[in-house]
DNA sequence: ACGAGGATGCTCT
DNA sequence: GAGCATCCTCGTG
């Protein structure tokens, strides 16, 4: 367990990539949620990337018209915006979720953050996911860590990469490549083939199984 | 353990 | 009106 409470910004450079290597880099970096003088800290352990050029990626419709020369439109114009910024969305009549913008500005690009483990603020977490019955419950899904984490629509287009209520930093340990497990994503119907979902192998927080 | 079904509202066609 | 990047509860075995 990491002794030091300070955390430094991941750069926005790190977001302004390809998005399946951001997916698999954000695997055992820290959220950090600062509310007041607390801090609410979780590892990300599980992501999905989603690109524009491909039909489950919320932007894709949009990515056809802006190559046709139209502009974006919608909830999804925030995909094509700067990279580093949070997309917050509704899913299900009832669950925020949590996703970071990638790739250059103009390119529409995201990846997901579906499960994290929880390292500071654990009491916290647990008042705000009252059904939790394990610490493990807390950040296995995506519309869990938004609860856990206090992640709401007012932190979407948020700039993630710099300090203040929500950003993203380094880890306190690498995940080596051999560790990063690959799959299909979670919960879609269109493109099931690819395996655009990354998780720590073996970790006891990632979602599902 | 596992699977079915309900809750609930926004987005896009 | 259909389809969701979900979670929880309540059946059954």
């Amino acid at each position: 367990m990491r002794k030091t409470t300070h955390f430094t910004p991941l750069p926005q450079a790190f977001f302004a990539r390809d998005t399946l290597r951001v997916a698999r880099e954000l695997l055992g970096c820290f959220v950090v949620r600062r509310r007041g003088s607390e801090q609410l800290v979780a590892r990300i352990v599980e992501t999905e990337a989603y690109h524009g050029d491909e039909p489950a990626c919320h932007a894709h419709a949009n990515f056809q018209r802006v190559r046709r020369g139209e502009a974006p439109r919608g909830r999804s114009a925030v995909l094509f915006g700067a990279p580093g910024t949070a997309y917050v969305y509704f899913n299900y009549g009832m669950y925020w979720l949590f996703n970071v913008v990638t790739e250059p500005e103009g390119t529409p690009g995201a990846v997901l953050v579906r499960a994290v483990e929880p390292v500071f603020g654990i009491e916290r977490m647990r008042e705000l996911r009252p059904h939790a019955q394990r610490d493990r419950d807390l950040g296995n899904g995506p519309g869990k860590l938004a609860l856990a984490l206090d992640i709401g629509p007012a932190f979407n287009e948020h700039a993630l990469y710099a300090p203040g209520e929500l950003f993203l930093a380094r880890g306190d340990r690498a995940v080596a490549a051999r560790e990063i497990v690959a799959g299909p994503r979670i919960g879609i119907s269109k493109a099931r083939d690819l395996p655009w979902r990354f998780h720590v192998r073996g970790n006891e927080h990632v979602s599902g199984r």
